[in-house]
DNA sequence: ACACGGTGGCTAACGGTGTTAGCCGACCCG
DNA sequence: CGGGTCGGCTAACACCGTTAGCCACCGTGT
């Protein structure tokens, strides 16, 4: 079994509709886009709610007027994240051919952790509260792995070894000194090779 | 390249020595036996300094007379934790045989995380401060992935796809209703298959 | 024009966290 | 018997998320 073809040759058509997220009141809008920023750029110790007020001109209970909680509000960065991620590499699967998207896509994955280091662990870390969540957002940013390999426990595996491979390298686990990208290379080299033969 | 191959056609032996754990005194090594189970009793969220006092009849401030603070405490567990999966790992490694030793090996890693998560996750979860650890003991746990595989980035690679797979599994992340062993099946077959070729 | 109600601020406060400072009794050793 | 170290204690600090309750503003209905 190679990998799943469309008309053309091309990997799979999306299936999962892309989700369309609950337009947040302006206030809730602006409060999110802070506290994406404050995350990225200080880290997830600074995503404190009286951060969030003192760059909003605001006291921390305030907040509470516009949003149940903390891990609401994190629920609704990792909402934002999955549609952006889902986004991302749907796009990437949609320009590869069955040759590269493999590779393709373990790479995007890649350099999307690395560019927001903390919005990915936000996002892949701790227990995940569905319900807190837009409905069908974590089917449409997870099935890009899907299109790829045609196969959903494939796709379930491939997917949790680019997580592992990536969220090891953002902690700086691996000894020092190790070159990185042999590591991708051989991770995707284990995945394409049941390509390759058969 | 095969599966490497020491006398008799068994997996290679170790080369990193096993460490040795500094010995604590024994009011540290009760402290860090309560936080253990504490730890995976009553989850991460219980493991406090006060509630580490109540268990042991002191107050928290106390604790600060044999520790130098949480995190401290937290790289002991880490170490010993570290310690236990490498000899498990090994035996494992030891006991198998070339056909077998990759599946052993994950089968084993899996099975020792689900049966202390809390640990699990506090061993391979954030930033890894190299120096509250005692030399080595990384080396000695990761270590049986190299002798399952023989080559260094192959065995990175599939350590952290192990790890990928274990930690969604321990934090509920797969799609509700999957059957995980078939993930770990495909997982298993995409690093199995370069061993068959060549 | 006036009262009303919702919106969105505020302060004060609570219980929780890790941690520090400083006190003091007990114990061991010279 | 004196002194030092060890290991407990209380009080307190700064910070966390969160709640209660107050109030000013502002748009709307009568």
């Amino acid at each position: 079994m190679g990998t799943p073809q469309g008309p053309g040759g091309l990997p799979l058509a999306p299936v999962a509709p892309r989700p369309e997220l609950a337009p947040p009141s302006p206030r809730v809008g602006e409060i999110v886009a802070v506290a994406r920023e404050v995350l990225e750029k200080e880290g997830p110790a600074a995503l404190t709610m009286r951060r969030l007020g003192e760059l909003l001109g605001i006291r921390a209970p305030s907040l509470y007027k516009h949003l149940a909680g903390k891990t609401q509000l994190e629920a609704r960065l990792v909402d934002a994240a999955l549609v952006e991620i889902g986004d991302l590499l749907h796009g990437v699967v949609d320009r590869a051919d069955a040759a590269s998207v493999l590779g393709d896509l373990l790479a995007a994955y890649r350099a999307h952790a690395r560019a927001h280091p903390n919005l990915y662990r936000l996002v892949t870390s701790g227990p995940l509260r569905r319900d807190q969540l837009t409905a069908g957002v974590e089917d449409w940013a997870g099935e890009p792995f899907y299109r790829a390999t045609g196969e959903p426990y494939l796709a379930q595996a491939l997917w949790a070894a680019a997580h592992g491979t990536v969220i090891l390298e953002l902690d700086g686990r691996y000894l020092p000194g190790s070159d990185l990208d042999r590591t991708w290379a051989a991770l995707t080299a284990a995945f394409r090779r049941p390509v390759d033969g058969a």
